[in-house]
DNA sequence: TGTTCAAAAGTGGTCAGACCACTTTTATAG
DNA sequence: CTATAAAAGTGGTCTGACCACTTTTGAACA
């Protein structure tokens, strides 16, 4: 019941472990959770760890808090997200697949928006990022997708991107490679040129590459 | 420059004051944020309250943070920081747009996936639905988005899109009208002919109509 | 018995201070 | 000038203390 210490990142172990009370105490919308007293005794953490954890969602809109009333699951879309999410990913391991497939739609759409209006694609974030390719050989990947997304404009794809994010362990997490790096120059290129389908062909590639090379 | 406790979310006020000074100061993409606790003196609240906000936007991935070492702008190139938090804090109430959106990004996807494989789009069931909406003329909207999702084999989307669409109070939700007929038949048929963009023009048009009417 | 309302308990909000483990800087010995 | 050890700096966490507010409780009253 207790929570590991791993060293750092306390605060997302406890992110894990309050969506897994959301879950297993069928905690609804609306609903109460624990008090932050009560959770700290129960993951045997300090009460402060708990409201880091806390505020976090809370700035993911995922929870609500009243004060002197107690925290609660948001009543609003995105909460059940977690909850849909959870129920998902704890269930089996095939599903993966599906958190990896769904994460792309997002991704792949996003960049059709981005690509497919004018002011969008023509913002100075993708010269730079092209330079920097250019110049360094090499971008975060998800620092990539995340700036297009964001850019895209949708906040609640935003979040579940950023949640399907954190449960996808997904295969790609590092830096570019050398060999990627064509793929990638094309494929910002395509965007800033407005070639919605041709920069979704080098995302493909792109990804394909990525799935590769870790297996 | 200290900080106006209102009453709540004093957290998010901190949030914004670490924009301002990341902004004023100009500090770049991997620049040194002030330690925890000179922030905590400069803007005269506890330490853990500042925490709070950096956990916060730890989760967003909008810094990144070295124990011992320090916190820092996360290293992506020229990210719209600003513009992010400025998503987040300013809680654009224009979500139900983004919800519907979503839900079309995931329909037009599904729509992809089917109309792109062989199996799929050869399957009995659109033969069906299309005769029934030649004799019956009409057809339960999100029976045949479900249909389609479903088809496209991904578990995860289709929870999404069940959760979107309770919360999306969808402007169409009744049966097809006769004008719709049209636009349905030849959507159901590109995607049994495998003409994936066809397919989803027809669906972008459809979709259009059904905002229309109830407007 | 039923209602009212004030006290008590519970809860989030915040702060201060204390360690720890780790990294960076500084100062010293060679 | 360099190598290295000490010191300072920094994030990570816990504890305990108030505060302001809400919810619950229980006793007095009608």
């Amino acid at each position: 019941m207790g929570v590991d210490k791993p060293a750092s990142k306390m605060f997302i172990q406890i992110v894990r472990e309050l969506r897994e009370i959301i879950q297993n105490e069928k905690i609804p919308p609306g609903g109460k959770i624990p008090s932050e007293r009560v959770l700290a005794e129960r993951l045997n953490v300090g009460r402060s760890s708990i409201r880091e954890a806390l505020r976090s969602l809370e700035l993911l809109g995922l929870i609500e808090t009243r004060r002197g009333g107690g925290t609660f699951v948001a009543d609003f879309r995105n909460h059940q997200l977690v909850e849909v999410l959870s129920t998902f990913i704890l269930q089996e391991e095939k599903t993966l697949r599906n958190v990896h497939e769904t994460r792309k739609i997002l991704e792949r759409d996003a960049i059709r928006i981005v690509a497919e209006d004018e002011k969008l694609r023509n913002l100075p974030v993708w010269e730079s990022l092209l330079t920097n390719l250019i110049i360094e050989g090499r971008i975060e990947r998800e620092d990539l997708m995340r700036e297009i997304i964001i850019t895209s404009n949708n906040r609640l794809v935003l979040k579940i991107w950023i949640l399907l994010k954190q449960y996808g362990k997904e295969p790609y997490n590092g830096l570019s490679t050398e060999e990627e790096q064509p793929f990638l120059q094309t494929f910002i290129s395509e965007i800033m040129l407005g070639h919605t389908e041709e920069a979704i062909q080098a995302f493909e590639l792109w990804t394909m590459l990525l799935h590769k090379e870790r297996e």
